[in-house]
DNA sequence: GTCGATCTCTGACTAAGGTCAGAGATCGTG
DNA sequence: CACGATCTCTGACCTTAGTCAGAGATCGAC
């Protein structure tokens, strides 16, 4: 495929070019592992915390800090409250070193951006921001999990304690949310982003449908037809298509599991959302269900 | 400034992600230098050129060599007519561990364009396009030297020769370019990319223009005219805007040597130059000149 | 006060990446 | 063929960036 030789070819280049600009004006004798821990240690840190952040060995982290420590740049003292821990800062010269080295890096970039007019750094920034949300939108992992997941749980929980600002009627998750455990046939799907939630949604087959409509419908109509509940992406990452990529694997691991038919219901307020399901296929139907957050109803029918 | 942030924040996003996708596909056992040596050395090279390409200690390289021989990915035999120099290399164990490693890239990169729509990745790639474009653009240099300096005249013989090609008519370099040292007022713009020239351009003050008009205008005239001839861009690196980055160079440097009016001429077949012209603000006036190369003519008023 | 857990530090060790000073072979030129 | 230049190789040495196994101090719970 030519798209990925474009895309490795653009990654050598990028790389290298920020290479030789970071070697250049950063380089300035400072090792990268003592002038990250300059940047981490900020207005006083602990080291455990250090530790995590920088993902360090103990050992490490202790040497660094010594390194630094004798070249007056940092200060360790003990945690006031818990004898075990260490507290490292910095000491008026480690400020000025890290003042230094923050400046010589915006130099580098200053640099690159000055031969380029306004219109080109503006393009050149538009491109960077358009990178990202595409880079960051393909590293983001969408999994399956229990319901009663603790993933699932604080996304719902997030979920809910969003609408219940949004709506102006609040929101009861106790009535509305899916109980934990309660989703028997259908997948709740988490997405995340270096390992941490940022989204969610699920898809529930007929037997969690209004008990009139699984009664009317006969058993085909059972397996082919389903809910889609719960679609939501953390503000953290909303603008890069997430929304659009879960409601896309949820569809497919319905179809997947035999539905043929989605529907899904929304509030009249979250226009997002509805621009989203409308911008995916789906076709407003009148209101299914009574549920007072349920506005509004869509459907779309699954293609294999 | 904030786009500096921006930039610089794009930039360690950037770097992160490859580091953390090199790490997991490509990281498998083999410490770059050995990686990319494997790279280079392709269907054999000296290992001066392999020295030269990879900025490397010719001690460094030996052990490399030798340790990528044990394996035995690697073969060094004499150079058949200088004795001192030795070829590397690939056995066909090395072609299969290059494929290897080439197909691990490629995977990683792959795994990052799966999860995203046709649209997205060309949205991706485009954006990856325009950043390479503008980057070059800001690291391609640009300086005065003498007319005579090896670089200028590499240029022009491009020049010429690309008009020779272009011209229906030919191009008589010998009596249209402009003689080495007979630029005395002017400056003469050498454009680099990686210390390599890749495009030129100068201006040239009164005293070089034709007889009759500096006949006809005063001192103060003669200070304040000046005339743009060979901008030449590379074919390797046209579409960037480097030309316009060096007309936009060459009207300030006269502008600084007290130029307010600049003229150009050029070739009807030249269509991006003539539209580069009105880009720049440059409007169209009837020939000044009876050379065949200068079917057009433009003026443009320099603002300080 | 005892005991297991937690946190930091020290010493020993490793791999990767790289530099430097010659030694030895070969080449081109006078 | 002598001599300086060129090219490669070897040995000695260095820094960065780690990892691992305890030792020692402290904490919270019992």
């Amino acid at each position: 495929m030519d798209q990925i030789e474009f895309v490795r070819d653009f990654n050598r280049f990028y790389t290298q070019r920020l290479g030789v600009l970071n070697d250049h004006y950063l380089g300035q004798g400072r090792p990268l592992g003592e002038a990250r821990l300059l940047f981490e240690i900020g207005d006083g840190a602990d080291l455990r915390e250090l530790r995590t952040r920088l993902g360090l060995d103990s050992g490490y982290l202790s040497r660094l800090l010594r390194a630094l420590g004798g070249e007056g740049l940092v200060t360790v003292r003990p945690h006031p409250s818990d004898g075990r821990v260490r507290i490292a800062s910095l000491t008026g010269a480690g400020r000025r070193e890290r003042a230094d080295l923050e400046s010589r890096s915006r130099d580098s970039v200053a640099a690159l951006l000055d031969p380029l007019t306004d219109g080109q750094r503006e393009r050149l920034l538009e491109a960077q921001a358009q990178i990202r949300r595409l880079v960051r939108l393909a590293t983001v992992t969408v999994e399956a999990v229990p319901d009663d997941a603790p993933e699932a749980r604080e996304c719902l929980e997030a979920y809910a304690g969003e609408l219940a600002r949004r709506f102006p009627e609040g929101y009861d998750a106790a009535a509305a949310l899916i109980p934990p455990g309660a989703l028997t046939e259908g997948t709740f799907l988490v997405a995340r982003e270096d390992g941490r939630p940022v989204g969610c949604g699920l898809w529930q087959g007929a037997s969690g449908l209004a008990a009139s409509e699984s009664a009317a419908a006969g058993a085909a109509a059972l397996r082919s037809s389903a809910e889609i509940r719960h679609l939501w992406v953390s503000p953290a990452v909303r603008g890069i298509g997430l929304g659009r990529r879960l409601l896309a694997a949820l569809e497919r691991d319905a179809a997947a599991h035999g539905v043929t038919t989605v529907r899904l219901g929304t509030h009249g307020s979250l226009t997002e959302a509805i621009a989203l399901y409308r911008a995916a296929g789906y076709r407003e139907v009148p209101s299914y269900d009574s549920s007072p957050y349920n506005q509004l109803a869509f459907v779309k029918e699954l293609v294999l």
